[in-house]
DNA sequence: TTCGATCATGAAAAGGCTTTCATTGACTCC
DNA sequence: GGAGTCAATGAAAGCCTTTTCATGATCGAA
C-alpha cells in the first residue's frame, strides 16, 4: 500500500492535524481535543482561540484515529437481501432519514441473502463489520438466518422482519397477520370463501408465510374448508402474478361463470401482475376479479384501477430499526425491545365488492 | 466517551488483536501483518502457522488502525439529492452492485441538495468525508454546485449528471439530448408541431433543462415556431403531471377538437400523472393524447396503457460512477474521464401515432 | 573458509486522537 | 501567612496497524 503524501505539517490529504492546531494556537493537543469533546473544562478565552484556529485551518478530526480509540464511527450498516423496487427504496429512505436525524451515517448493503458458499463476513467483500457501530439486518427467509451466527457477539444488532423475535435481540416486526386478516375479511364480504385465493412470494419467505397463515386462519375461522389450490407460492414479481392468473383462467373454467373471485397477493407487484393479466384477458376488475395487494407501495395508487393494498409502513420500519439500533448502542445493557408496526387495509378500486 | 471494555488479551469488542495472534503464533506482529498483506515474503511454514492462529482466534484486522496508516477504508460515499422512488433506487442498486464487485462498501447519503443554511461537511451530520476513500455525487441543480467547494481538494470525486463536465473532474453524464430529440421526432410524426408539449420538472434541474432544450431544438429544427406555453416546468411528481393536464384541458379548449396532442414528460412520474388525469377525464390514450415519459423506470411497463419512455440506463449510471471513482482512487494522477451514457426511446402504447 | 547475497524475521517508529494523571497558579479561609 | 481548593492546562500513555530498517541465518561461490 502506498501511503499518501503528507503536506507541510499536515495530515494525509493535506488535512491539518490536531498537532497543527495545537501549535498554531499555542496550546497542547489535549486542550484542542477538549475544546472539541468537552468544552466545559476549558477556559472561554482559550476555547475561543482554539476554535478560531480550527476554523482557519479547516481542521477536521481524523475519524480513523478517533475510531481507534473510541471504537465508534457513527456509521451504521443497513443490510438488506436486495435493493430493488419501491419496497426496499422506502425502507432505505426511512432508515437514511432517521440515521441522519440521529447523527449517524448509513452503510447500505444488499448482502443479507443466504450466502451461496462462503461464511459471511470473513472477506473484504462482506459487511464492513469492523467499521460500523451497529448492524440493522433484514432477514426474509430461514436460510439467511445463519448469517447471524457469524456476526460478532458484541456488535449491536437489530433484526428486521424476522418472524420470531430472537431472544435477547432487538427486533422490528411488521404485524402482517392483522392486515392480512383484515384484507381476507374484506374479500370474504362479497365473495364466497371457496373463491378467495392467496398468491404469495416464495414459500420460505417470512412475510409470505405470515400473510398466508393469517389468510388461511381467517378463512377457516369463517367456516371455510380451504382447498389446497387456494394458496399459491412463487416469487415477489409482476410476472408471477400474471402467470398465476393465466393459469387460473385456463384451469378453473368451471368457476369463471359464477361471478368475481378474490385474490390477496403477497405483495403489490404480484397483485399488479394479476391485474395486468386480467386486463389482457378482458376480465373486468373488480367486477369479475377483486384484487388486494400487500405493502401499499406507491405503485398501488399510481396504477389504474387503483390497487387496494395492505399498508405496511415501510419507511417507518427502516426508521424504527435505526432508532432501535441507536438505542442499543447508547446502552448496550438495556432490555432487548421488540418494535411491532401495524398494518391496515387500504381499500381502493381493485377490490370493491359487487354493488359497493 | 466510554471506552468499551477489553476482553482478556483481546481488542475492543472482544476481538483478538494482531498482538494476540503474534503471541499465540510465536512471531512478531510484523510477521502477522505480512502474512496478511504480503504473504510472498514470509516462509510457507510460518505463514501456515500464523494463518491457523488467525482462524482459530477469529482475528480480523481493525479497520480504524488500518485506515489510520493506509488512509483508506474501502468505503465510498454515494451522495444523492434524495432517495425516493424507482429512479434513485435503480441508481443505488447499480452502484451497490459495482461497489461490491470492486470490493468497496457503499455509504449512501441523501445530502446532495442545496444546503439551506450551513456549509456542508463541517457537521457530524454531513458526509463522513474523512472516512471515505471517495465521493460519487449526483448534482441535479446549480444551487447544489457549491457543495463541491467545501469538499477537500484531494478527495477523489466523481460527478454524476452534472450538465457540464467540470474541468479536471471525472464525470458520468447521461445523453439526455439524443433521447429527448428522438422522442420529440416520434411525437412529431403524427402530431402537428404546435400541438406538442414538454412538461418538465424544476426549471433549474439539469436534466429537465437538457431535455427541454433538446425538445425545443428539435421542434425548431422541424420549422415549428414554438409558443411559450408548449413548455412547462414544475416538479418531478405524479401530481404535477395531473395538474398540468387538467390545466391544459380547461384552457386550451379550442385545440381539443383537432385530434391528439403529444406530451413529452420530464420523467415517468409526470407522464403517469398526465395519463391519470386523461383517464379521469375520459380522454382516450393514445387516441387524443400521446404521452412519452423519461427514464423508463419500471413504472413505465407496469402501468396500463404501457408508457412509452426514453430509456436511461440508471443502474449503469450508478455503476459507472463507482467504476470511475475506483479508477481515480487507483490512480489519482490519471486524466479525468467523462463517461457518457446513451438514451433511447422505447415506444409502447401510450404514444402510438394515429393509424400506427 | 570466508565473503557477499539473499531470505526470513523482529524491533520500533509513525499515524492522529482521547484520556488519565500530574502540575501549576490563583484563591479562599482561618 | 500558610494550608487547602479549585480551575486550567500539559505530558504522556495507549489504541492497532503498516512499514522501514536492522539483524541473523543460510547459502553459493570464490
Amino acid at each position: 500500500m502506498i501511503r499518501k503524501p503528507r503536506g507541510n505539517g499536515a495530515g494525509g490529504r493535506g488535512q491539518a492535524s490536531i498537532q497543527d492546531v495545537a501549535e498554531e494556537a499555542n496550546v497542547s493537543i489535549a486542550t484542542v481535543s477538549r475544546v472539541l469533546n468537552n468544552p466545559a473544562v476549558v477556559s472561554p478565552a482559550t476555547a475561543e482561540k482554539v476554535r478560531e484556529v480550527i476554523k482557519r485551518l479547516g481542521y477536521v478530526p481524523n475519524p480513523f484515529a478517533q475510531g481507534l480509540i473510541t471504537r465508534a464511527s457513527r456509521v451504521l450498516c443497513f443490510a438488506l437481501p436486495d435493493i430493488h423496487g419501491e419496497f426496499y427504496s422506502e425502507l432505505i429512505r426511512g432508515a437514511d432519514a432517521e440515521a441522519h436525524r440521529l447523527g449517524y451515517h448509513l452503510l447500505v448493503s444488499s448482502e443479507a441473502r443466504s450466502a451461496p458458499d462462503a461464511t459471511w463476513p470473513d472477506q473484504s467483500a462482506g459487511l464492513a463489520l469492523g467499521l460500523v457501530d451497529g448492524l440493522a439486518i433484514m432477514i426474509t427467509e430461514p436460510g439467511a438466518m445463519s448469517l447471524l451466527d457469524s456476526v460478532d457477539e458484541d456488535l449491536p444488532v437489530v433484526l428486521i422482519d424476522v418472524e420470531l423475535s430472537r431472544p435477547g435481540r432487538d427486533c422490528v416486526l411488521v404485524d402482517n397477520a392483522t392486515g392480512a386478516a383484515e384484507a381476507t375479511r374484506h374479500l370474504l364480504a362479497g365473495t364466497a370463501g371457496d373463491r378467495v385465493y392467496f398468491v404469495g412470494g416464495a414459500k420460505e419467505n417470512f412475510d409470505t408465510r405470515a400473510r398466508s397463515e393469517a389468510f388461511l386462519a381467517t378463512l377457516r375461522g369463517a367456516g371455510v374448508s380451504v382447498r389446497p389450490d387456494q394458496t399459491a407460492f412463487g416469487r415477489y414479481e409482476v410476472e408471477w402474478g400474471r402467470e398465476w392468473y393465466m393459469g387460473w383462467l385456463s384451469s378453473a373454467t368451471a368457476l369463471q361463470a359464477k361471478g368475481p373471485i378474490g385474490v390477496l397477493a403477497g405483495n403489490d407487484e404480484i397483485a399488479l401482475g394479476v391485474l395486468q393479466a386480467a386486463e389482457d384477458a378482458g376480465v373486468p376488475v373488480p367486477g369479475m376479479l377483486r384484487v388486494v395487494g400487500f405493502d401499499d407501495t406507491r405503485l398501488a395508487s399510481i396504477v389504474r384501477p387503483k390497487l387496494s393494498s395492505v399498508r405496511v409502513p415501510l419507511a417507518e420500519v427502516g426508521g424504527a430499526a435505526i432508532r432501535a439500533l441507536a438505542a442499543r448502542i447508547e446502552d448496550p445493557e438495556k432490555q432487548p425491545a421488540v418494535t411491532r408496526l401495524q398494518t391496515a387495509l387500504v381499500v381502493r378500486e381493485s377490490s370493491r365488492a359487487p354493488g359497493e
